[in-house]
RNA sequence: GGGCCAGUAGCUCAGUUGGUUAGAGCGUCCGCCUGAUAAGCGGGAGGUCAGAGGUUCAAAUCCUCUUUGGCCCA
């Protein structure tokens, strides 16, 4: 019982950790902890699904551990913490891997090798790496439920998303447009940005000046053209308007007779110097609403847009006065372009269809002519019309298809669509109730993401993703309707069969009548599935399968208390979950207003966002800061890392290392400096606590604990600090701050715990002469390491339990106990006691340092002034004790006031005098620190005095100013302002006696260790050198025999004995020493 | 081009509502202790707080600009 743990971690974490996992899972942890809360309130959290078609890496460590470590500290505050896993599987990347997989490439190709055998190796594809996942999670100690977690492709998923598409389809916000995508006309596809990026090349287009004579111009503008630049003359036939931006100033020009209207800055491009003058100037707005003749004239092209205007000007921002003449072309060819149409109202024509071939003859090109072959013959045309004001050509990056090699265009793809701006308003407005850490994301990038919505584009023309389930009459394509269950989907279409797969191609298949009135077409289901960021936005609903079951679990587990991913999910899944959310709890009224739904209760969800706080982290970079990636070939393997350190150092070095939401490198030596400093001590604090409870059998369960009140100052103290440190990581937690938890945690442990308490208090654990004291730091120790490990629990799981295991001699796991309560013993004003004493300390050992004094050489007296020592709550002197081991001194004097022989200066109190004196204050600072001792010492005492500063009074009180102190007379003295202490540095004889005698035991006890004797080992001593070391030993025999455990003294012999280790001790004394175990029975 | 974030010691990072001498760990130099012993501790050295300007009695902190890096979006 009360093993050593320290030497088994330290030498194998890995192997440490592994059998405390084997532990866990032998009896279920996240089971048993769900039941230890099984009626305790919920603290709702939500697994963001990762991909399981690639490897886990270890910025995946970084997010799990931040979801876990607050998860496990919610479930300590005493909450139920459900933890659902997921899995996000439809999408491109499952396609693409899965065209690699077979060796096929591009939509034709799929096709040809058939939408379910394709869908079918996409099914199979999605889980390669999800054991790596589930492994990963488990060894790192991410407690989540992987036996029931929720899958977007199932048929249950599948059914609520449809469900909810149906809602979004009912309150009229569903409908159909285009989408400008990167397209390839010879495959027929639209691209993703990521494909795009992969195929940019450069090519020569030619650049063109062309003029756009108005219709109706006055004035200035009378017998004026716009100027407006591309390169992309094959555009140039879909010309819909031209825009302009509204804030910017045009100059009209006069050149060889014609008028034109551009940029200033731009028309040196244009025209020659000397050719051209100003005539008039004129702000954007001003030519808004003006019309155009139009480029070409010509029949036929395909009408995506309808609307009342053509060839007008309009402005907007997404004009620039950097390319161009600051006028733009537009055409349906261009996202913004689009916008602005549909925006203004603007008719949109295609002259170039999805085959990125012309749809009908233009000028001198002829139907079926090749987008990029045509630009030649419409300058020429244009040039002819005297239309054309300059042609030079251009070199630049343009992309192409990466399968095909085919130039890409931009082309506007039918789509559709949510009407997610309709309700930006209700959106913004709940964003501000969402608590992000940190906050700038929530008001700044989120914020602004939301203010700038725009629809969202929901389909894709692809195979391998949730149906779009909309079913489109072939007599009018006005008449559509959005399936909202498969039940519904039966009935239409006269049942469904058993083995309905909602996904493609099954679900191409059906077909049902048209129910319009008077219409006798029959419906089939429209090509798209969806983007997969509607499946996991849409995960607080689909994950239970509601509405069809589970109502009442979703009202509970909605929305989240919690959730946590990285950066870049601000514009995926934070926005898909939010968008979903708002729109059917606060946007779609109508659903909630009978209190049912499908004949059963439906119960009211909470209304506004699906989650109230939100944790977002940064990127984690290699330890040079560089992004990982395969390229660079710096990518950390967690599996390596967890071997090598365990996953407790890796977990506590990922969350301290600085705020979570900046991007953080990963440093193996940062782990490994972790694992020694903080979980080492904590070991070494528990192994030291072990050891000497195994040795003088102490038990906490057959002793009473002494009342809290009648303990020592320094067992006080280190109780209040531990709870002092329990307040701060409820405080840094709660804020989702977690860095700042793990600060607090490892100042305690390192700074208070071991290095004050313990190693002032080491004499307590083997004292048993004084069975009081003995019994009281036992179980002060005991009771405070109980605390810590309940601290670390949520960050390093695994010691944390090993070592509450141990303390508590019994099978419960420290993961479903209470986190120390914030408010429990607290004794501020002895915390403050404490803190003059360490000042003390230090400068002791300072001023030991300077004058060359070791500490085991004792001296007679120290003297300390603590400035403002009656203002505190609690008397330093209290800790007397602790001063004169620390420092080795036979006495402490405590000064009061301030006598003469301490040199004092008073400092402003800045914050309370600069309000008052302002201007003066630097004037008034310098007139304080002159004020004489007397005043200071009235100042204290109670009384107030005046100073004249600048031809102003000023009343100052002793609460104005604060005490400094800078040095003792006739001492070796040091001060940091606050603390000052004298340290009287003669030498006696019998100081000088006690320094040998401490030097002897000294090199005992280093003998004890290397002849491998056990702490408790009693032992046989002789020993002898100089005349001065004898001596000493004569002197204090009886201290270094039981300080040596010697008990049947020590022989001092002049006569070096045989076998005796040789020492040389300062000031050239010589020692020797024979020490022999003694018999068992002895010991 | 727009938005957000960051730049503090050789390295990794703290630094509360502006207020005394800007802190910690690692590294480095020097030393100490050891009944926690394949550990531990202390003391020094080391900073124009990215740069410039401004507000203020007072700026690492607030404002403006510049610059470097990161992320997201165009």
């Amino acid at each position: 019982m009360l093993e050593p743990l320290s030497r088994k971690f330290q030498k194998d974490p890995n192997a440490f950790e592994q059998g405390i996992l084997e532990e866990w899972e032998s009896r279920n942890l996240l089971k048993a902890t769900l039941e230890a809360r099984a009626n305790a309130a919920p603290f709702v959290f939500y697994e963001g699904p990762p991909t399981a078609n690639g490897r886990p890496g270890i910025h995946h460590v970084l997010g799990r551990t931040l979801k876990d470590t607050i998860c496990r500290f919610q479930t300590m505050r005493g909450k139920r913490v459900l933890r659902k896993a997921g899995w996000d599987t439809h999408g491109l990347p499952v396609e693409l891997e899965v065209e690699k997989q077979l060796g096929i490439s591009g939509k034709p190709d799929i096709e040809k090798h058939g939408i379910g055998p394709f869908n079918e190796a996409c099914r199979n594809s999605v889980f390669t790496y999800k054991q790596d996942w589930e492994q990963l999670s488990q060894r790192i100690g991410f407690l989540l439920d992987y036996e029931n977690p929720y899958v977007t492709f199932h048929s249950n998923y599948v059914e609520s998303v449809w469900f909810l598409l149906s809602r979004f389809a009912v309150n009229n916000l569903l409908y159909r447009g285009h989408k400008v995508l990167p397209w390839c006309g010879r495959c027929g596809t639209g691209l993703s940005s990521h494909e795009v990026g992969l195929g940019y090349k450069d090519i020569n287009d030619p650049s063109v000046w062309v003029s756009l004579p108005l219709i109706d111009g006055k004035g200035e503008l009378e017998g004026a053209s716009l100027v407006v630049w591309t390169t992309t003359p094959w555009t140039l036939p879909s010309n819909m308007g031209a825009c302009v931006n509204a804030s910017f100033e045009y100059v009209v020009v006069e050149h060889n007779g014609g008028r034109f209207v551009l940029l200033e800055n731009k028309v040196a491009e244009l025209f020659a110097e000397g050719e051209w003058e100003i005539v008039s100037r004129m702000m954007g707005e001003e030519l808004v609403g003006h019309s155009y003749h139009p480029l070409f004239e010509y029949e036929g092209g395909d009408t995506v847009h309808e609307g009342e205007h053509r060839q007008v000007v309009v402005a907007d921002d997404y004009v620039t006065d950097v390319d161009g003449t600051g006028i733009v072309h537009l055409a349906p060819y261009g996202a913004d372009d689009f916008r602005i149409a549909n925006r203004e109202g603007i008719q949109a024509v295609l002259a170039v269809g999805d085959e990125a071939r012309f749809l009908c003859p233009v000028a001198q090109v002829s139907e079926g002519t090749f987008f990029s072959d045509a630009n030649k013959a419409l300058s020429r045309d244009l040039k002819e019309r005297g239309r054309l004001l300059k042609l030079s050509q251009c070199t630049h990056s343009y992309p192409h298809c990466w399968r095909c090699d085919t130039p890409l265009i931009y082309f506007p793809a039918p789509a559709w669509f949510l009407k997610t701006s309709s309700y930006k308003k209700e959106m913004i407005e709940e964003n501000k109730r969402i608590r992000w850490a940190p906050s700038e994301i929530g008001e700044g990038r989120f914020g602004e993401w939301l203010e700038n919505n725009i629809d969202w584009a929901l389909s894709r023309d692809r195979y391998w993703g949730t149906p779009l389930p909309v079913w489109v009459c072939d007599c009018n394509e006005d008449h559509w309707h959005c399936i909202s269950s498969f039940e519904e989907l039966g009935e239409l279409s006269g049942g469904l069969e058993d083995s309905f797969d909602p996904h493609r191609p099954c679900v191409d298949e059906i077909s049902f009548p048209c129910n319009h009135s008077e219409c006798s077409g029959s419906m089939s289901r429209v090509p798209q599935v969806i983007d997969c960021w509607f499946d996991s936005g849409a995960m607080p609903f689909a994950q239970y399968h509601w509405p069809f079951d589970n109502r009442e679990t979703v009202a509970e587990q909605f929305p989240a208390d919690f959730i946590a991913e990285g950066l870049d999910q601000t514009r995926g899944w934070f926005y898909t979950l939010h968008a979903i959310s708002v729109f059917l709890t606060k946007v779609d009224q109508d659903l909630w207003k009978s209190g049912e739904l499908l004949g059963k209760p439906l119960p009211r969800l909470a209304e506004g966002s699906a989650y109230r706080s939100v944790m977002v982290n940064g990127l984690l970079l290699d330890k040079d800061g560089q992004k990982m990636s395969k390229r660079l070939g710096n990518i950390v393997v967690p599996g390596n890392a967890i071997e090598k350190h365990g996953a407790d150092a890796i977990r506590w070095s990922l969350l301290s290392g600085g705020a979570a939401h900046l991007s953080r490198r990963f440093d193996d030596k940062a782990v490994s400096e972790v694992r020694r400093r903080v979980l080492g001590t904590l070991l070494a604090s528990y192994d030291f606590f072990a050891l000497y409870a195994r040795t003088e059998a102490w038990n906490p369960t057959d002793c009473e604990l002494p009342e809290v009140s009648s303990r020592p100052a320094l067992d006080r103290w280190i109780l209040s600090r531990a709870t002092a440190c329990a307040s701060q990581c409820v405080e840094a937690f709660d804020a989702l701050e977690p860095a700042r938890a793990l600060r607090s945690l490892e100042g305690f442990i390192v700074d208070e715990l071991s290095n004050w308490y313990i190693r002032r208090n080491r004499r307590r654990f083997w004292n048993s002469d004084d069975s009081e004291s003995q019994a009281t730091a036992f179980a002060t120790l005991w009771e405070v390491l109980r605390a810590t490990v309940r601290m670390t629990a949520p960050v390093a799981p695994f010691l944390s339990d090993s070592i509450w295991t141990q303390l508590s001699q019994n099978d419960e796991s420290v993961h479903y106990q209470e986190f120390p309560s914030p408010d429990g013993i607290r004794d501020i004003p002895l915390e403050g006691a404490m803190d003059p004493i360490l000042r003390a300390s230090s400068l002791g050992r300072s001023v030991r340092e300077r004058v060359q004094i070791r500490v085991r050489q004792p001296l007679g007296k120290l003297i300390v002034h603590v400035a403002g020592e009656s203002s505190l709550g609690a008397s330093p002197r209290a800790y007397t004790d602790s001063l004169i081991q620390e420092l080795n001194v036979k006495e402490v004097e405590w000064v009061d006031g301030t006598p003469d022989f301490l040199q004092v200066r008073a400092k402003p109190n800045y914050p309370r005098l600069g309000k008052r004196a302002g201007k003066k204050m630097k004037a008034l600072a310098a007139s304080i620190s002159e004020m004489n001792r007397e005043t200071l010492f009235a100042l204290q005492g109670g009384s107030t005095t005046t100073l004249v500063v600048e031809g102003v009074e000023f009343e100052i009180s002793g609460e104005d100013i604060s005490m400094e102190t800078l040095e003792v007379e006739g001492l070796e003295a040091t001060t940091d302002g606050v603390v000052t202490i004298g340290l009287e540095t003669t030498l006696t004889e019998e100081l000088i006696s006690e320094g040998l005698a401490r030097e002897i035991v000294n090199r005992v006890q280093a003998l004890r260790r290397d002849s491998g004797f056990d702490v408790s080992d009693r032992i046989q001593l002789q020993l002898g050198g100089s005349v001065q070391v004898e001596k000493a030993a004569q002197e204090h025999r009886d201290w270094i025999s039981s300080e040596v455990l010697a008990p049947e003294g020590i022989k001092v012999a002049s006569e070096k004995t045989q076998g005796a280790q040789e020492y040389e001790l300062p000031e050239n004394e010589a020692l020797w020493i024979l020490a022999t175990r003694l018999p068992a029975e002895v010991n």
